[in-house]
DNA sequence: CGCCTTTGACCTGCGC
DNA sequence: GCGCAGGTCAAAGGCG
């Protein structure tokens, strides 16, 4: 449950094209607060603002370069890094998803494109591996990864029209550990954050209601 | 009953 | 062209 951010755990790699994002506060669901930077990629997490409810962690980088990059969670000591596809191919892929053809079409359409829809893996310190970000995921896959004891887990949010995809993976050189690679950008609100702000906004709308009966009063 | 996880098979991309 | 590794599908089973 605790999920512990590691702050600027995020780098970009050297051999990266990748641009990079400095994020310095917890941003609105539908906003993020990323500026532009030049060189280094540095994602900072405040550890307030964490689990990532309300942040739309694929929109940090939708402004960002089209370049491919790669993404190796753990390439050469390396760990994670952030990646970025063209923004504007990430509806025309089609990432598999959309073109399910049946057995026929079993893996025809997936994998066409890598890094098409932006990407970006940022690194918790938690003993689960799955952490709790306010969205609902739907596990499709899990797959051994080589150089790595532990399997990389694949997710779906389970939204209808929701494509975000997520990968966990836990580190195999620090098992505590856990590289979140999430791909796409939600389409619709975080259920829990709604949720959770649900009473706050009633209690808003009668504080309203009450004002404006009293200045009638008045 | 609906949703989720597990797991083996299948497919594609990429390096050699 | 071949083999490997990564990513996805879909059937089966579990759980509330």
């Amino acid at each position: 449950m605790e999920n512990l951010p590691l702050l600027g755990g995020i780098r970009q790699q050297p051999n990266t094209q990748l641009a990079t994002a400095t994020c310095l506060a917890a941003p609105q669901p539908e906003q993020h607060a990323c500026r532009d930077a030049t060189t280094t990629t540095s994602l900072v997490v405040p550890a307030m603002s964490f689990p990532p409810a309300a942040v739309d962690w694929a929109s940090l980088l939708l402004p960002r370069s089209t370049s491919g990059g790669a993404n190796e969670l753990e390439s050469g000591g390396g760990i994670a890094e952030t990646v970025a596809g063209s923004s504007a191919s990430a509806t025309t892929a089609g990432e598999g998803d959309n073109n399910k053809t049946g057995k026929a079409g079993r893996g025809g359409g997936r994998g066409k494109k890598k890094a098409s829809r932006p990407r970006f893996a940022f690194q918790t310190r938690s003993e689960d591996d799955v952490l709790d970000d306010g969205y609902r995921w739907r596990k499709y896959g899990q797959k051994a990864v080589k150089n790595s004891a532990f399997p990389r887990s694949y997710y779906r949010c389970t939204h209808h029209t929701c494509e975000v995809k997520k990968q966990v993976q836990r580190l195999a050189k620090d098992t505590s550990i856990v590289v979140t690679t999430y791909e796409g950008v939600h389409n619709h609100p975080c259920e829990k954050l709604m949720e959770a702000l649900s009473p706050i906004l009633k209690q808003l709308q009668l504080l309203s209601q009450l004002q404006s009966c009293t200045n009638q009063l008045l």
